[in-house]
DNA sequence: CGAATTGTATACCGATCGGTATAAAAAAAT
DNA sequence: ATTTTTTTATACCGATCGGTATACAATTCG
């Protein structure tokens, strides 16, 4: 059936990630992108739709490969954990060597021309949705007596997304992990760590 | 001498700095800003040099305007009425009715091309320089007894410019002043609160 | 009133932007 | 071997990018 393909999709896409990672998406430009990919402007179309397309199923690419740990976190069963396994997780993705620094999540597109405002409005979506899934986690942990005292499951969450984001931005400023890492230790200093696991 | 301007150099400056803040600088196209400051291309070009000049003119007057607080704050005699003015004076900055949500300094260059990466390296060290002028202060806390124990100046300083990065990109996300208030709140819960002045 | 000076308006510059039309190349199906 | 199908290579599209040359309008100075 008709002529083979002359890269590998999954290839391109890693190489497509990783310049909107660095570059965002509207920094990123197509020259770049095929250059980087090794392919031609038909061959990218052809396979991805257009530039939009493309990004969007590189952030894709992206939360399953990068982000797999906050689903993860979720599962903790103490929510200190959770939260402690998300912050140190995105810290970690944040300063990874064989990535580029911070977060596509927030590299792709926090301010930009009218032309990427459907990219930027996917990707507040994106992290409201994030922040949603983890209060939910914490009203969980609130019914289960496993939360600090005084504190709203939801505000607990945008508390520990802000810190994440935060994070991404000192990365992107040239932060190494270990000092991220005291970052997170002084973030955690005010929720009672878990006692031993009572079996 | 010579025909007068036509239009007032501070007004245009704003509608700069604002449309900058709001699209970041590739973001905002020399149309943009034209058609924004209600000038022509070689009146910008004459008295702003070019697009980067001008862009460097908004950021000096970002800072002079809108982050006059946070000098005031270092002058605070309690690092955590520093800490805590600082915090405040970010999330009054980043969700000001008035002005784009989030923070210049931020949304001007986080990930973008090339042609940009002098203005991103601006940036940066503008980010930095705040950071280490709050460590400094942090340093003569120490001296005098007035930080938490077992903090380190330059650690509390990038952990408290982190929570106000992260604040920045809540705010260009949507989030309302209360919504990080709530934040700041649990961000200074491990500092001791300042005792009633000892007079 | 000129002459000199400065700002503005218009039109234009080459380069690059995202995207595509056309046709050749490489495979499978007949 | 020929047809059919799919991919690739080249060249090109109009629009926009940041930036400027040129001419004209408005002012001060002599």
């Amino acid at each position: 059936m008709g002529r083979p393909r002359e890269f590998d999709v999954d290839d391109a896409l890693e190489t497509a990630m990783e310049l909107f990672w660095r570059k965002g998406y509207e920094g990123t430009s197509l020259t770049d992108l095929t250059e980087g990919m090794g392919i031609t402007k038909p061959s990218l179309y052809g396979v991805f739709g257009n530039k939009e397309g493309l990004f969007l199923k590189a952030l894709e690419r992206y939360e399953r490969t990068k982000m797999n740990f906050f689903h993860e976190a979720l599962n903790e069963p103490k929510a200190r954990d959770v939260a402690e396994k998300i912050l140190r997780g995105f810290a970690d993705s944040q300063t990874a060597e064989t990535s580029p620094s911070g977060c596509l999540g927030i590299n792709g597109a926090l301010a930009c021309s009218e032309a990427a405002a459907e990219i930027q409005k996917c990707l507040i979506e994106n992290r409201q949705r994030g922040e949603r899934e983890l209060g939910k986690r914490f009203e969980r942990a609130a019914k289960e007596g496993d939360l600090p005292a005084g504190h709203e499951p939801y505000d607990l969450a945008r508390y520990i997304m802000t810190i994440s984001q935060g994070t991404a931005i000192q990365a992107a400023s040239g932060a190494d992990r270990p000092a991220l890492y005291r970052v997170i230790d002084m973030a955690l200093q005010f929720w009672p760590e878990t006692g031993a696991p009572q079996n």
